[in-house]
DNA sequence: GTTTATGATTAGATGAGTCTAACTTACAGA
DNA sequence: TCTGTAAGTTAGACTCATCTAATCATAAAC
């Protein structure tokens, strides 16, 4: 049976399968925020249901269908961010959590018209693909980091990749959002602070911020 | 801890505290579909949990706590199928299952919101009034079943008291919907079916349909 | 006034999801 | 090669929500 607790575990699996490496056990609890032996539990169920492998060397694994569930349940819980804020007029910190909640509970017939009311968007407020959109993959590639950029190079912010609000919010005070155009002005020596310029203003970001925010080409 | 089994208990025994007589498990149990044990084990729980209270006289009774949060889910249910029908455009009979599984995935942020953009209506598509909207108690009382009326009554549909699909769907076939005029032209002998005229057509329809809608006077 | 039907309770079981504590395995660095 | 750290496993326990089977209580019916 896929409990809403599975389906936790599956988005969380296909989420850090996005990083570099093989997503371990110890990974998936710190993420989940919870004991080593109760990742194990999950694992040796999700594997009973066909959904995950876990091996030494692999590490944890999805199935072809433990993957489809999870690209629905990122698909749904981003429908449902754009909604918050696109139709109730919610701010971009507020909608991770809320959107938690909401993508358990609908059905496929909610999510195709919630979707169409929307217009189909490609992304979520944070700017993240949504899957099931033409493109969706391609625009997962080729992405490079905020921080990794050098002195004089110009951007469009294409993604944020946190969800804290606190760091959203101060984000959305600079005007460091999707589709946002940033340059930038000074990097100060030993992995220090950037100076960047976004809308005529400049601001001097940390590079653990700056590293959280995907930029592409100009 | 309020789960949403809890939850589900709560608002069942706030929908049948609304019919005559005491609430006792057994009714419960019938409209849960579960055990007698497992209503029992639930409701220790609930007393546990200071959320209600069960006597062999007075049957089982919320607590105000108990009651707050029944009236919180039946508002949210019915916020949700406000918007399931009206914003994402489905059929009366397929949104009750559909909010069933959202009104516990939202918060009150979310719930203050949802309600303001739908315009903070009074009633859910079937006709029952809000919680939380002003008149709202008062709306639940004087009211006559359609198979109460007699020959030549005229009056109008105020709300249907049935969840399933099917006679939601026949229902709206004939014009049977809320705020629609209704005539009772014949009743046949032995509580037999009534002929109703509504939108200019005539139907016949049985008692056991007819007990279902609740109208007003014209 | 005994029988019967209905309702409530007790006892014992199960699966999901979580924990702590203790033990084992594997690897990397001195 | 030894050893310490990180990772994983085993064992035992707990809560929530459910079940079946059996028993008890009450009230109605004959």
């Amino acid at each position: 049976m896929i409990t809403a607790a599975v389906e936790e575990y599956l988005e969380a699996i296909y989420k850090l399968s996005q990083d570099d490496g093989p997503v371990i056990a110890a990974r998936l609890a710190e993420y989940m925020e919870v004991s080593a032996p109760t990742v194990a539990d999950m694992l040796r169920r999700l594997k009973d249901g066909g959904l995950a492998s876990a091996s030494r060397k692999k590490g944890v694994v999805l199935t072809p269908e433990g993957e489809r569930i999870a690209e629905k349940l990122v698909r749904r819980h981003r429908l449902w961010e754009r909604f918050l804020t696109d139709v109730l007029g919610f701010d971009w910190d507020q909608v991770h959590e809320e959107a938690c909640k909401l993508e358990h509970a609908i059905s496929d017939q909610v999510e195709e018209k919630l979707a169409h009311m929307l217009g189909d968007p490609d992304t979520c407020p944070h700017g993240h693909p949504i899957p099931g959109t033409k493109g969706a993959r391609e625009r997962m590639k080729a992405d490079r980091l905020l921080s990794e950029l050098c002195v004089g190079d110009e951007a469009i912010i294409e993604r944020v990749v946190e969800e804290e609000p606190k760091l959203l919010q101060y984000l959305a005070s600079l005007g460091l959002l999707p589709e946002a155009h940033v340059s930038v002005k000074e990097i100060a020596p030993f992995r220090g602070p950037l100076l960047v310029q976004v809308a005529g203003a400049q601001y001097a970001l940390g590079q653990e911020v700056a590293s959280k925010i995907i930029v592409r080409n100009n």
